[in-house]
RNA sequence: GCGGCAGUAGCUCAGUGGUAGAGCUUCAGUUUCCCAAACUGAAGGUCGUGGGUUCGAUUCCCAUUUGCCGCUCCA
């Protein structure tokens, strides 16, 4: 239940076959950790886009939201830290196979002659190495691997690899021309530029215009929904874990010292956001960050139960004013926050400050294979007379891709052209579908394997008294209603 | 990145050292008045890719790529 493999591939081939996701350049024999959204995962995607964007700013009276562009200056990163916390040069130990982190490998050994009294020692080591990763000097790390006789902790042995980078951010050049520049060790050229590895900068970096263009005042928010890219050492696990992803955040700024109840105040708000699409609460769990982050004073991620078990779906981190402190030095440009109202405990202006930020960051293909991994379900139908069984897709109305399917009974005695009129009718308020080939059943188990929660069914009786049967996905009930009540049926259930 | 397994039609899979087959799907019809119907016909594969062995390779060998499982990694 907690690991479910075989579901879990259920679900990708499902995704696959019915036009939700399919793998990158798939006739180039694809690339590895990148995927397209097809005709019904890209319906499905926005509508988690709209719904999210929907609560988030236009349901706030104090959120406004941004699109900021990928591509930053590349200083934005030095600032952010990404830069030098997220190169890590990597070795691998040729016997064990284990692969480490230069910096962990060295740190683990320094340690180790502390406990042996050799303080000296550790304290020349951890300098040297601070020395070298400034420098990016790999083999000058390797040779002070080597000299200090530094072993696999697994295998014993002193046989490794050459450093290699690995970078969490793809690079690229910025300019139509390449530099003839040699790039140093393990940088760019002076046009290098980043793919941003988070949205959040971009709103960073446009704090102040906001805050003045907008008029606003604190607390306040900026939410964007937007691409970003991550290099990772593996990568698997479908669209959990994509090089290129979207992310749905929104950054909270406000008084110095209340972070403690912003910070809950959105832990619980994005819970039951998650919780207002109908999906049961057991299915979610807090998970509380105890080793934090460099920029943050307190963090949880939202966990949701997927079939491969409890993952991270969405975090809620309180990062203090880091970022913005940091883009201040950075850019010396002042980054603080003039507030006018009085504080009580002096009776005067709170005055200039640096806010403080609380984000709220979830992955918007994560919440895809969420809504898809909690809708996808198999049922078996089948009677002592004949086997059956449907693979139905249970989304919330609203994230439905398609909404109605209009399906005439038999194509011919005008229940064709009845249908044609409905599909006109509705058409221009919610997404419909039509369909006239194969049995009125087949046609019903299309529809519930793309999820469409209403199927209407034109028959004879319609030419009679204007009335359809409405078919449920769910309970797979009819009901017949008259024509003129389908487009306030379908929005109420979508609204 | 390492190790193991795998790649034949859109899907699930047979098969053979002599250039491939089934079911489902898809498409065109006939029939069909409510939950995967039947019948007729059609389409669809240079057997993952590149080399090698061979008179001849989808089949044997090597490399490569993609996927799966495990390990590793994952602010």
């Amino acid at each position: 239940m907690a690991n479910d493999t075989n579901k879990f591939q259920a679900i990708i081939s499902h995704c696959k076959e019915y036009g939700f996701i399919f793998p990158s350049s798939e006739i180039y024999d694809g690339l590895q950790a990148v995927y397209d959204y097809g005709q019904m995962g890209s319906e499905l995607k926005k509508n988690i886009k709209d719904y999210w964007w929907k609560s988030m700013t236009q349901l706030q009276d104090n959120i406004v939201g941004i699109d900021a562009a990928i591509f930053m200056h590349p200083t934005t990163w030095k600032a952010s830290g990404h830069v030098d916390n997220f190169n890590d040069p990597m070795i691998d130990n040729k016997d064990s196979k284990k692969r480490y982190r230069v910096d962990h490998l060295i740190e683990a050994f320094a340690e180790e002659q502390k406990t042996t009294g050799n303080e000296q020692l550790a304290n020349d080591v951890l300098a040297q190495m601070d020395a070298l990763l400034a420098k990016d000097d790999f083999a000058g790390l390797k040779k002070l691997i080597e000299d200090n006789k530094m072993k696999c902790a697994i295998s014993g042995t002193g046989n490794w690899t050459d450093i290699r980078q690995f970078n969490l951010m793809f690079s690229t050049e910025f300019g139509s021309m390449e530099t003839a520049e040699i790039p140093p060790a393990g940088g760019g050229g002076a046009n290098k530029v980043y793919l941003r590895p988070e949205t959040a900068q971009g709103i960073f970096v446009n704090f102040l215009n906001v805050q003045k263009t907008g008029r606003m005042k604190i607390p306040f928010g900026i939410a964007q929904i937007g691409k970003a890219f991550r290099n990772e050492i593996v990568a698997r696990q479908f669209i959990f874990r994509m090089r290129e992803f979207e992310q749905m955040e929104m950054q909270f700024f406000i008084r110095p010292g209340t972070q403690k109840e912003w910070y809950e105040k959105w832990k619980a708000t994005r819970l039951e956001w998650h919780q207002s699409l109908g999906i049961p609460a057991e299915k979610y769990r807090y998970h509380d960050h105890v080793k934090l982050a460099h920029y943050a004073d307190a963090a949880c991620d939202i966990e949701f139960e997927f079939p491969i078990g409890f993952k991270e779906l969405e975090g809620i981190h309180s990062r203090t004013d880091f970022d913005l402190k940091q883009h201040q030095e950075y850019s010396k440009k002042k980054q603080q926050y003039f507030d006018n109202d009085i504080d009580p405990a002096t009776g005067k202006p709170y005055g200039n400050y640096i806010p403080y930020v609380i984000e709220t960051s979830i992955g918007l293909d994560r919440m895809f294979l969420a809504v898809v991994s909690h809708a996808y379900e198999e049922q078996d139908l089948s009677t002592p007379e004949k086997p059956d069984s449907r693979v139905v897709l249970k989304f919330p109305a609203k994230l439905a891709p398609i909404k109605l399917a209009v399906l005439p009974l038999t194509k011919k005695d005008g229940l064709p052209e009845i249908a044609e009129q409905i599909m006109t009718d509705l058409k221009p308020h919610f997404r419909c579908f039509y369909e006239e080939k194969d049995s009125i059943g087949k046609r019903y188990r299309r529809m519930d394997a793309l999820g469409t929660p209403f199927c209407v069914t034109v028959d004879h009786q319609t030419k009679e008294d204007n009335t359809v049967t409405i078919r449920h996905r769910d309970s797979m009930e009819q009901e017949r209603v008259p024509i003129g009540k389908l487009k306030e049926i379908v929005l109420s259930a979508i609204g």
